[in-house]
DNA sequence: CCCTGATTCGC
DNA sequence: GCGAATCAGG
């Protein structure tokens, strides 16, 4: 494969638009990153350039020591490499009516699961959970994949949080244990159909 | 371990 | 010019 003006010009679409080069290179086939990377470099683009020179956005999750700025910033953690996003504009101008409880928002975002609570979660998965929570890697966030159990343990709101961090089982985001209990058969309880 | 971009250097 | 290997980092 060579760099083709077609070619070209579909690298620096996509990576204008912020795409990886891993991904830039999936689309276009016949090339690795790395030849992505080199070919970016080559074309001068290296930095992202555009209309943002300056970046000092480093989203440092420290002390809650917020000044008085309500930032409410919905830093949803997007995976790696999904597939074909083509959509880096999209911008969530509805913050969800959150009015008063606003310390106790769990995690961000994407789908997952509920904490255990004394919910409709039968005593044996619910305990099955309390052993996998001991045997868990405690991995953050950083260290979330493709194959990692993406379950939450513990207080966002503090420092005492992780995530399980297991081995998922196929696909699911979740370990086998937690699986089975983010995935309720939805009638652990003959639920008294309200 | 997974992934990211950056750089180097033989081809 | 090209890109694998390597580096540096999250």
């Amino acid at each position: 494969m060579s760099w083709t003006d077609e070619r070209v010009e579909t690298l620096k679409k996509m990576w204008g638009e912020g795409q990886s080069a891993s991904a830039i290179a999936k689309t276009l086939g016949g090339v690795t990153r790395n030849a992505v990377i080199g070919k970016v470099h080559r074309l001068g683009l290296s930095n992202r350039a555009g209309g943002a020179p300056e970046g000092e956005g480093e989203t440092e999750l420290e002390e809650a020591a917020v000044p008085a700025e309500p930032v409410v910033e919905v830093v949803a953690t997007e995976d790696p490499v999904e597939e074909e996003r083509e959509i880096p504009s999209t911008q969530s101008a509805a913050p969800p009516p959150l009015t008063a409880a606003r310390r106790q928002i769990i995690p961000a975002g994407q789908p997952l699961p509920p904490q255990p609570s004394a919910n409709e979660i039968s005593p044996e998965t619910l305990a099955s959970v309390r052993e996998v929570e001991k045997t868990s890697k405690r991995i953050s966030l950083m260290e979330l994949t493709e194959r990692t159990c993406k379950w939450p343990i513990g207080d966002p709101a503090t420092a005492d949080f992780w995530f399980c961090g297991l081995g998922v089982q196929a696909g699911k985001p979740y370990c086998e244990a937690h699986v089975s209990v983010a995935f309720q058969p939805m009638s652990s309880r003959r639920d008294r159909r309200r």
